[in-house]
DNA sequence: TGCTATTATATGAATATTCATATTAAGTGA
DNA sequence: TCACTTAATATGAATATTCATATAATAGCA
């Protein structure tokens, strides 16, 4: 461990997301799915998002979600509309070929999850989740 | 929140992860160095480390490290010297100049340490350490 | 209505990352 | 010692990200 690893709780969190993320990444990375593909197509699974909303949702900035958002409307998985009501929005929403990616990554996901953390109990996770989402609530 | 926010432990981290940090690294930039930089200076600090041990404690490829070790090295901050003992290692080691601004980056980062976790107590920051921890060490 | 400021998204150029593979060194068995 | 395999790092080409700014739509106000 690096001596920032003992010392800062940001570390620890970096080095925990990459660690429980990597095996279900991999697994993206065999089907050709980029990790933000993956956000997205989530995120707008059962409703639309304007451009900025998914930003911060799938924490990259606006800039590289544009580009993103470029190459999975290419691959036909999402489209973008302007916004009826506020012209300068665009809305992302899901093809029918991206709903049936992402239904199969979902399931994907939720094997991952059953497995990844055996070696805690339901109480552990319990706290861990609520403590997590305290952090960022602030 | 997305959906996959609320279901998955996996996207909780990386959000903590991402918000806890972004206002040290928002720093960093504003000084001109990279989350990178400051990673590899602060594992090198008081002792150096081969190239593929330092990737894994940097949270990223070898191939990527290596690039970004050409910029630091380039910059002053480290220097890189085979291993005299096993020659297809290399040591990356840290110089004057490195240790001059790692100390100040040092210092800013436990500054921001010191106030990112006041809406916590002592005893739950205790716990999410511990917790994290058991995460990772299965 | 016209001007200016602000909000939302896109884009060009510069920079960084990734993938596959090259290079260099070390270990192993004939 | 010679070939072969494995380990450690570097590198070229392709791809992705970032920074600064452009474009487009909206809001506010004279």
């Amino acid at each position: 461990m690096p001596e920032f690893a003992e010392n800062y709780l940001g570390y620890l969190l970096a080095r925990c997301s990459y660690e429980i993320s990597a095996p279900f990444h991999a697994k993206l990375k065999e089907k050709g799915v980029s990790v933000l593909a993956w956000r997205v197509l989530s995120s707008v699974r059962y409703h639309p998002e304007t451009v900025n909303k998914l930003a911060s949702k799938v924490l990259v900035n606006q800039s590289t979600l544009s580009k993103a958002l470029d190459r999975i409307e290419r691959d036909n998985l999402i489209q973008r509309e302007r916004d009826p009501e506020y012209r300068s929005r665009i809305n992302v929403s899901i093809t029918d070929d991206g709903i049936q990616l992402i239904d199969q990554l979902i399931d994907m996901a939720n094997a991952f999850e059953e497995h990844s953390f055996d070696h805690m109990n339901q109480n552990e996770l319990k706290q861990l989740r609520s403590l997590l989402q305290k952090l960022i609530t602030k």
